[in-house]
DNA sequence: CATTGATCATGG
DNA sequence: CCATGATCAATG
């Protein structure tokens, strides 16, 4: 039933080429998965297709979805002209740390590292198993966008660790900024207030904003 | 119509 | 609650 993972990058990519321009249906149908007729009760019921399609076990920890390799999977919705159609979300954002304070040690870095794109051609139109799997791809930020990516990073880290969470929002940063990740906006967790006590507020997360994916996209495939 | 803010499912 | 996987949907 499930799958061991890839042992090496080479070996990961033959498994996501094989998914290549199969439709949902198909990769579905292989695994002997059900597939729900809309995503609006199981938003995360494609990346958990495609992970189990190629054996990820990272399960619900903090790592890349490959451990060994030290490879995250993204699977992203597209267009049928090859826009993102959604932001991609990374991981949670750190509240209470003020210490481990370096981007290369940062859950972030860690994942954006070595990315294993999978996009999916998923406009809303279109049922959830007719959606088809267009181009994975490896990929590391270059040295341009990684600076971007840490400035970013350290401009949201600096505001957390100053008790400024509540002034972070959506408009914040260039390629990855920090929206509410949470089952609602009633749900709390423990932050740094401005005077250093600690507060209560909404769990957030870092997500890359689709200008930035559709810039990866159009850097692999021009 | 793009973006920001809100929400849904699951496992530990 | 916190972490994973994200998409939905109100708003400007």
């Amino acid at each position: 039933m499930k799958r061991s993972p890839p042992v090496t990058e080479q070996a990961l990519l033959a498994r996501v080429n094989d998914l290549a321009a199969k439709t949902i249906n198909q990769i579905a149908n292989d695994l002997n998965m059900f597939v729900p007729e809309s995503l609006l009760k199981a938003k995360g019921w494609m990346g958990e297709l495609i992970e189990t399609a190629l054996g990820a076990n990272a399960g619900n920890t903090a790592q890349p979805d490959f451990v060994e390799l030290g490879i995250e999977l993204k699977t992203l919705p597209i267009d049928r002209f090859g826009k993102p159609l959604e932001s991609t979300y990374v991981t949670v954002v750190p509240l209470l740390d003020r210490q481990q304070f370096s981007w290369e040690k940062s859950e972030v870095y860690g994942k954006l590292k070595r990315v294993l794109w999978v996009p999916i051609i998923s406009e809303r139109h279109m049922s959830v198993g007719e959606r088809q799997v267009a181009n994975p791809f490896i990929w590391s930020p270059d040295h341009h966008d990684m600076q971007i990516l840490k400035t970013d990073w350290h401009e949201i880290m600096d505001m957390v660790a100053l008790g400024q969470v509540e002034k972070l929002n959506g408009r914040f940063g260039t390629y990855l900024h920090v929206r509410p990740k949470a089952a609602n906006s009633r749900c709390l967790t423990n932050a740094y207030a401005e005077d250093g006590s600690i507060m209560q507020t909404l769990p957030r997360g870092f997500y890359l904003r689709s200008d930035f994916t559709r810039k990866i996209l159009s850097d692999v495939f021009r």
